[in-house]
DNA sequence: CTCCAATCGCAACTGGTGTAGCTTTAGCCT
DNA sequence: AGGCTAAAGCTACACCAGTTGCGATTGGAG
């Protein structure tokens, strides 16, 4: 919990902070979310075990921390012209993301953390909150463009056109292929389409 | 693991393999998957800590035993007489299941297990196979009535109706209102009427 | 330049989870 | 009924995540 606004933000600590950021997130893309440990942690970043329980307290404030940092970098929002392609482009930046080697575990780790603490919960929905902002934009974008009738809620139509996708990678456990992706897009259009959202 | 198919169905450890899992079931209403550990199982179901960890073996083993079961149970699938009736339906089931406060941590526990455990993620993925299956059912009703075009894949409706409800639950962490719900069918039954499913 | 408060490192300790080896119980078969 | 064997119970303990108390270091204010 607040690790960034420190007392001493130039010196050691900030040192510190940052190793343990990037051994956090090295070790996620590693060995994921289950098998990460605050000693892990401790040992690959060079700063002992207990200045780490000190300072973030746990697995999940470590998670937290990693979270805060990803909310704040933004994410390249597609635009194609049209809507079908920037939606298309939006769900597919979302399944490649999990489908990567490197950032999949990570990104995992965020959803599965977020479930078995509060706090990371907390950080999780502010990133989503922000995110469906961003990504809102391109249907903001359709309707000023007349491609879309006008619609009530933006991030809604987001929403059910991403849904499906973690829906199947993290409830039903199933894989995720580049159609289901663009379906779900699609049927997410044409529900804005037909008034529905 | 196969907990239940035993060489000795009738006897002793029938009866130890039923008192685990109801202890399971009722640990896991009381205080959620993050308290749930094989100790509290095995006092409270009287059977003793080693003799659950031999058949079990761990927590997650815990959990994908109780999902066996949960898949058995057939659950009740709404006939409204409309797909728009019916659709909302199964969709309302699944909200007011996870706002259940004594059926939600249950099923809560079951998604974050299978986020953790490839056995859990195993047995949570055949749970849904099974679910989807049976709801797939009110999509078929409309299609054979002609309230529906020819529908490529039934399944698919269903996803597209529930994934709203589990995203905000587990993913973006958002409170699910009855209009959401309500809102999520309507836009799947949208996109199958626009035939993109 | 000096001091001091914040932060970090260290080692020992605690508590609880999971395991090993053995004994006892109870279901099933003849 | 009586024995055979799978399964449950029990004790002890190994192991590791997380804690605590204290001394060492660092960075910045005056």
């Amino acid at each position: 919990m607040e690790a960034g606004s420190s007392k001493r933000p130039g010196g050691r600590s900030a040192r510190v902070r940052d190793a343990v950021r990037q051994a956090t997130l090295a070790e996620l893309a590693e060995h994921g979310y289950a098998q990460l440990t605050v000693e892990r942690v401790a040992e690959r970043s060079g700063v002992h075990k207990t200045t780490v329980y000190r300072r973030w307290g746990s697995v999940e404030g470590l998670i937290s921390d990693a979270l805060e940092l990803a909310k704040e970098e933004p994410w390249p929002i597609p635009d194609t012209g049209t809507v079908q392609g920037d939606l298309r482009g939006v769900v597919q930046l979302v399944r490649s993301g999990f489908a990567d080697p490197e950032l999949g575990p990570v990104s995992s780790a965020f959803v599965a953390a977020a479930m078995q603490s509060p706090e990371a919960a907390r950080a999780l929905h502010e990133f989503f909150v922000a995110r469906h902002e961003q990504s809102a934009e391109v249907v903001r974008r359709a309707v000023a463009r007349g491609e879309l009738p006008d619609v009530v809620d933006v991030r809604e139509v987001i929403r059910v056109a991403v849904a499906p996708v973690y829906y199947r990678l993290f409830v039903a456990h199933e894989p995720v292929s580049e159609q289901d992706a663009d379906r779900a897009a699609d049927a997410a259009l044409a529900a804005a389409r037909a008034g529905v959202l």
